[in-house]
DNA sequence: CCAAAAGTGTTACTGATACACCCATGA
DNA sequence: TCATGGGTGTATCAGTAACACTTTTGG
């Protein structure tokens, strides 16, 4: 299906009735006990900021394939990545200097050592939520980012979600630490517990983990089939 | 901004490296005490079945005048409408005979009565949600029309949604009926109450509907402003 | 007075929240 | 033995669900 370059409309052409359609993600991962997204350095008419990583759909894959290799080529990440799509935006020409680009925005995560040892930090800066708050953003990218953290947030209390960041098997306590940093507030031990054990997406291992003082019992997530929330799409 | 058709770029061309996204909209109301949404009629190389209403999507627009756009265009209703976007779905080719196309769905509220005296009906049928579920659809629109039911029925009971197919003062019981057409069950009327109290969207008007035996007390939708949920977009 | 629909009470159960305490281990 | 997490008990409160009863009107 590749064309040669020369042979291909030109996109932003006023020829072309149609509205081109990019695809923005917000990746989040947990890094030294923070939650931390991935940002693109952007320079457009001498303004300096960032923008969340992201390009252009094309024509012939599939929106998940798309996806895969925006991810790829904007950051270099290639795999461990949970991705769920967000919400499409209209980005209005006063925002976007190219015209008029509809925006499908995603959010991912990925656990830290994955994301360390794949990301290619020429292209991407990791920075916290708290740090990202701060800076210059182009396009409508700080509205989508509010909307990723939310339903990350949410999703927490009625999926599994979270075991895209978390070892095959791990203590309750280093489970609601992740909680803890991504909701951003301390949770109560007891409550955590009986909350996650209640929902069932996680099992004993019957093993122990003796690396602190008393030993903690060490639990895993069950199969996808044996939930029994649904989870459509 | 409008081209001559002449000069247009041909959209289905694959010297065209971005995908054609199209609007489709599940449009719902409740006509003789059912359930009911809007299809149209089609024939592809002469398969008879329906889909949902929906069209190109539009450069220079916003989402939503695209949407309102199509709305008119496909079935002649051009105001009275709630309009929420759901999900973009890719539709893979082997469905669809055009080629790639990106569906962003939509679902709209609509009162009977408004639709009634909008629609025009050698566009589109009106048909029950049972009736729709035993026709042929085509491509991915089935899917799209089960996402949308979900979304309906659980927003009813966290927002005042239900609003856009009451009228301005209405009875508790009506209101309950609504709930009841839509989720497909009965409702326990105290219980109802008690809910939809708590969740703070009507207020009591002091009037008395005496249409029936014994009269019942008026309620109308609080401002939009004084709701404490937040319906982030 | 009876049918029809409005309107209210009671109880049991479940889940959320807050707080308090004991336990097993290494240093 | 004590500091450090792991692990557990219990009371309260709000929300959910099921069921039963009373009230007000028109005919």
């Amino acid at each position: 299906m590749l064309i040669p370059q020369s042979q291909q409309f030109d996109i932003w052409s006023d020829k072309l009735t149609i509205p081109v359609l990019a695809l923005d993600i917000v990746i989040f991962t947990i890094y030294k006990w923070e939650l931390c997204i991935l940002v693109t350095k952007r320079n457009e008419d001498n303004i300096h900021g960032y923008s969340l990583p992201g390009s252009i759909v094309a024509k012939w894959y599939s929106l998940s394939e798309n996806f895969d290799e925006v991810l790829k080529r904007k950051t270099g990440i290639t795999h461990g990545v949970y991705k769920e799509q967000l919400y499409t935006f209209w980005e209005n020409s006063a925002r976007d200097p190219r015209g008029h680009v509809i925006a499908l925005a995603y959010y991912a995560l990925v656990k830290a050592e994955s994301l360390l040892s794949q990301v290619d930090f020429t292209l991407v800066d990791i920075v916290t939520v708290e740090q990202f708050m701060k800076l210059h953003i182009f396009y409508e990218h700080d509205e989508i980012f509010r909307y990723a953290l939310k339903r990350l947030k949410d999703k927490l209390w009625y999926t599994d979600i979270v075991k895209n960041i978390l070892s095959e098997e791990f203590r309750i306590s280093e489970m609601q630490k992740m909680y803890e940093i991504i909701l951003g507030r301390s949770l109560d031990k007891l409550n955590f517990q009986k909350k996650i054990f209640s929902l069932g997406i996680v099992t004993e291992t019957w093993k122990k983990d003796t690396s602190t003082n008393r030993p903690a019992k060490l639990y895993r997530f069950v199969e996808k089939k044996q939930l029994k929330f649904i989870d459509m799409l």
